[in-house]
DNA sequence: GTAATTTATTAAACATGTTAAATATATGAC
DNA sequence: GTCATATATTTAACATGTTTAATAAATTAC
């Protein structure tokens, strides 16, 4: 008897959707005065964060596929935002690092973020936005169950 | 002390678009197979759903802008999936209707579909599944909090 | 009733999403 | 070493996301 989709409004690809776009919102208006897309800004922060990587890993880092972070890369050198060096030992890569310029703009945003963040996580509650973040991670986490023999 | 930027891996935003490229990956699967897109599937859900009504009001409900949407029903209408006429009592407005070949492709991946979001909702379980979609409402719902003089 | 304003939709331009194919270098089989 | 295969990245083509502007009809002000 529970064989009827969830009406869209209850649907969870639309719910993760409409909550992403909520929260997304403010970040964009904060991005766009600087002239940064929210995929380059994500580009920037995984290689200020973890360091100098190649284009593989950034992808799966900044959860971009590689045809459209090919084309991000390029707009961020052509702004100088990054630098990018072929990897010595395997020709096939590339080495790409946030340029001080790049550093630069997360600087200038750092602030704003943080407090578009904590007013998210205090619109919820410290605990329920720490129980959103674990369920969203076990979503993304487990393809199949544990057991599957 | 609670001054810096979440983790990446930690990120309210890119957890919601890693938890929702997880589940919308067989949905795009599936829907690979008869030739539509995701947000098409949305737009002929949303009409099969609730009936006809006008562009504005199918953006609201399958979370589209109204550019995008243009372009979407215009390659609905070219498969005959969709049929459109104009308001008579508003000109500016139209009405848009699932055709019965719309229905059809609904109704061939129904099962698929209710399939895959069983099976979701079985992974996490029913209660926190619940628990996942009322956060994600509440987060998608209030922009201001209630106290702000 | 006409001008200014508002509303519904579309168009345009650029960025990204998505899938498939192309390119170049590495690796393994022999 | 040569060939087949695998890996890293890019290109191509089409669909959508996003912002701004254009178009057309409706509403309001007067």
């Amino acid at each position: 008897m529970t064989k009827a989709l969830p009406s869209t409004s209850r649907s969870l690809p639309i719910s993760l959707l409409r909550a992403r776009e909520e929260v997304m919102g403010p970040i964009r208006a904060m991005l766009a005065d600087v002239g940064i897309t929210e995929q380059q800004w994500r580009v920037l922060r995984v290689l200020e964060e973890r360091g100098a990587m190649e284009p593989t890993r950034i992808a799966e880092q900044a959860c971009l596929l590689l045809p459209s972070l090919t084309r991000i890369l390029q707009k961020l050198e052509q702004r100088a935002l990054i630098q990018r060096r072929q990897d010595e030992s395997d020709k096939r890569k590339q080495i790409v690092q946030i340029s001080a310029a790049g550093s630069e703009v997360i600087a200038q945003n750092l602030d704003t973020s943080i407090a578009l963040t904590e007013q998210v996580r205090d619109r919820l509650g410290v605990e329920r936005y720490e129980m959103l973040l674990d369920l969203l991670k076990e979503l993304s986490e487990g393809g199949a169950a544990p057991s599957e023999d």
